[in-house]
DNA sequence: ATGATTTCTTATATATTTGGTAGGAATTAT
DNA sequence: ATAATTCCTACCAAATATATAAGAAATCAT
């Protein structure tokens, strides 16, 4: 039940995102440093996001990535299902439900897990993220 | 963010025990048969079950397992605990919160998540498992 | 144009975890 | 005694996690 350093690399880049989203694009060199994580790993990390339409990334010199929406737009639960799969505690809430199912004892408490965890991830956006920094670390520039 | 078999197993097991908990105890093979799972592997996982409290077990011929305690009283989540290690998504929030956790924005998220799951897992017992399972399967016996 | 910068793609490596199997010792009922 | 059963320890293969690395492609600044 443990979210991987992808997952928790993918929301502190998002984050970092999150802050600059008013100061145009990010190169991950920036962000790799400041977060003490190689920036090849983050590419890994980034790519999917851009692939799934929540980050834009500008090639070549001068490029880097950006949020693709506004922050408040952006759930944590959209981030960690690209990078995690399914945040559901058994795959056959995800694969259809086996044959069994209907005689399947356990099957309503991993569904309430589930439910339970999407409620969080669902409804907590980058914006609160940000307010979270701020509340934390005052309002002083990101970078 | 998945349940291991051993969870997934070990949840099953402990519901067998309940539906059988007025009938004294029942061996592994009794269980490992039914459930089409290794005897060898079931051993392996009601072992820490047993160390900690939640099964008692009848050595040798005639042997077996039993609850320790009525169903009511066995959560899903203290049998979880034991057999997947903390459910909580990042190891900070069990090691004791990092140097950084003062300024770290994402552990409120992964407080949360980990409340919402806690909250699941400790109000669903046993006792809830068999309601479901006589609600499913009808009153007929377990075995 | 050229060089510097940056993303994009693919391959590789290592460590850890998962999901078991297996052998035999210890214990107990019959 | 014997059979049944738990208990203990070791081992193993496959999958997953956690990266590292090389170089191609694109773009900007000069």
């Amino acid at each position: 039940m443990k979210i991987s350093t992808k997952g928790r690399y993918g929301i502190r880049l998002m984050l970092s995102l999150a802050l600059n989203y008013n100061n145009g694009h990010l190169p991950l060199n920036v962000i790799a440093k400041e977060q003490g994580i190689s920036e090849k790993y983050l590419e890994q990390i980034i790519n999917p996001l851009t692939k799934a339409g929540l980050t834009t990334s500008f090639r070549g010199a001068q490029g880097g990535y950006s949020l693709s929406k506004e922050p408040s737009q952006i759930t944590v639960g959209s981030i960690l299902r690209i990078l995690e799969g399914s945040l559901s505690p058994v795959d056959c809430l995800d694969n259809g439900l086996c044959e069994k199912a209907n005689s399947c004892t356990s099957l309503s408490l991993w569904q309430k897990i589930k439910e339970a965890v999407d409620e969080v991830v669902d409804n907590t956006t980058l914006e609160d993220l940000v307010e979270e920094y701020h509340a934390k670390n005052g309002m002083n520039f990101y970078i």
